[in-house]
RNA sequence: GGCGCCGUACCCAAGUGGUUAAGGGAGCAGUCUGCAAAACUGCGAUGCAGCGGUUCGACCCCGCUCGGCGCCUCCA
């Protein structure tokens, strides 16, 4: 039974969707007008985990992530380089696409873009506008927050405090300076839509309030996103959705923590982000490695405290994989078991089971659940020390896989490790292109020489491979096994 | 000014009002090995920023102090 913080009480709560094995879950996406970074991953990676978790567990999850492709920034990017809105848009989108699908985000089950919900974002806003909740001043049509009792429940704040600390000047227009805009007269040459109050587009958070109740109705189970989207962004969907449907919106508010440098933010003011693209571009691993390092590095903490982002704790990370994907290789070589050793795979695994949904059933504690992984990694390198069945094997590597796919790890078949203490200098080493071919036929000649005690020549070979980034590990029947 | 977060071993990071404070990385010692690698075993916080308080008992609750950070403007 899943536990999971809920912003907008505070606490953590039991959770339980509105119908039975149905969850219905909005993420806020991105405004596509620049490349991901870090951060957008780790949001994007923690609403991933918990829509495989909540799958996992029996629900059927509607899972609706949406693009803003109608903003400020957007129309100021496509300015700055001459091109049109949606040669912006239609390039990040893609980008995005390309990034997340690296990282193994699954896809969601509707990904809606704003400027393909102009006609549900006007009728939103007209309603809000008989409700009396809303009011146009020359084609800006504005909420009234002061109108809205409840403004300020989501982010523990009320209006005379937030009035208090504004720190941008008050549009004279608004009747009230916390009022924010729910549609926006074009100026020329921006995109704009026609609408009741004359050519616009809309601001920034009405197109999620429709989007969301457009494809999982006025009231669903839960509202996710960044928790810089807690101020004003998901404040205002709720005074704008529970304004004009009169019913509760979002029942659970998730938010997940930002990724830091040097305990910082990162922001473009600082200039300390990293892109997701220039992560797999500055990788030494395969993409499939690095995506899956990103993975477990995001999960290794909690998902609403800060994460330090750094080269070393990609390191260690990449450390913690290989001892995983080291097992693996052995679970896939054939073995001797016993009944004894068969009994205590599935008793660890049982245990193990239960530990693992203990944690994730905590308020999605991936820390907890990876430990326990390791944990059972620890526990079937003992057994395969003392003998697994080629069959308790399959059904070990099984378990990882299956229980792995909930974080998103463990998928891989092929895995490259990190270089061990090296053979060889950096000058010697050469590309590591050699053909299993003759990677098997070294072997059987490094392992003929070591039949006939001559080691040095059985070392020369291991050099040799060794320098093409191959490392080699004997086992005790004679024979050898090799990895890169 | 308002709201809020963080401070656990060399590094990362869970956790609990009371048995041995998870796990990973690094390190050291050992087993195994021709040598390695991998694996395994052992070592490693007498203490959970500091000081008070509540309590039979606190790292975990409360208060204060110190240090670091976030939001209140666009932001995952």
């Amino acid at each position: 039974m899943l536990s999971i913080y809920n912003t907008l009480t505070g606490k953590k709560e039991r959770f339980e969707s509105l119908a039975p094995k149905i969850v219905k879950m909005y993420v806020c996406g991105v405004t596509v007008y620049d490349y991901c970074h870090i951060g957008h991953a780790r949001s994007a990676l923690v609403f991933d985990v918990i829509r495989r978790y909540l799958e996992f567990s029996g629900y059927q999850v509607e899972f609706v992530k949406n693009f803003t492709d109608v903003d400020d920034k957007i129309i100021k990017r496509a300015n700055e380089q001459g091109v049109s809105c949606e040669t912006i848009t239609a390039k990040f989108i893609d980008a995005y696409d390309t990034d997340m699908g690296r990282l193994g985000i699954k896809r969601a089950t509707r990904e809606p873009k704003a400027t393909e919900h102009m006609a549900e974002i006007i009728e939103l806003v007209d309603r809000l506008m008989q409700k009396g909740l809303a009011y146009e001043v020359a084609g800006d049509v504005y909420f009234q927050v002061d109108k809205y009792q409840a403004y300020g429940r989501l982010s523990k704040r009320n209006l005379e405090d937030l009035q208090a600390g504004a720190r941008v000047e008050v549009d004279a227009r608004k009747r009230y300076p916390m009022d924010f805009a729910l549609w926006k007269s074009s100026k020329p040459g921006e995109p704009s839509w026609e609408s009741p109050w004359g050519p616009g587009r809309p601001g920034w958070h009405i197109e999620c309030s429709a989007m969301s109740i457009k494809h999982l109705g006025e009231t669903f189970d839960i509202h996710g996103g960044g928790m810089d989207l807690i101020f004003p962004h998901h404040e205002n969907e709720i005074a704008q959705s529970c304004g004009a449907t009169g019913k509760e919106f979002a029942r659970y508010w998730i938010h997940n923590g930002f990724v830091q440098i040097n305990q910082e933010k990162m922001s473009k003011s600082l200039g300390n982000f990293f892109t997701i693209r220039e992560i797999f571009e500055k990788s030494q691993w395969p993409e499939a490695e690095t995506g899956e390092m990103l993975r477990y590095f995001l999960l290794a903490t909690h998902y609403r405290g800060p994460v330090d982002f750094s080269d070393q704790a990609l390191r260690e990370t990449k450390q913690a994989l290989d001892g995983f994907y080291d097992l693996f290789n052995r679970l896939a070589e054939p073995g001797q078991g016993s009944a004894e050793t068969d009994v205590e795979l599935h008793y660890s695994i049982g245990w193990f089971e239960e530990r693992f949904k203990m944690g994730m059933d905590d308020d999605l504690n991936t820390p907890s659940a990876l430990a326990e992984l390791q944990q059972l990694k620890n526990d079937v390198n003992k057994l395969l020390g003392q003998g697994l069945s080629t069959e308790a094997r399959k059904i070990a590597r099984e378990e990882f896989r299956s229980l792995g796919n909930i974080l998103g790890l463990f998928q891989l078949d092929a895995w490259r490790f990190s270089e061990r203490r090296a053979m060889v200098s950096q000058a010697e080493f050469e590309v590591p292109d050699i053909d299993v071919q003759l990677i098997d036929a070294k072997l059987v000649e490094r392992n003929e020489a070591r039949k006939q005690k001559d080691f040095k020549k059985a070392d020369e070979i291991r050099r040799f491979l060794s320098s093409h980034g191959i490392v080699i590990e004997d086992k005790p029947d004679g024979t050898s096994r090799w990895k890169r």
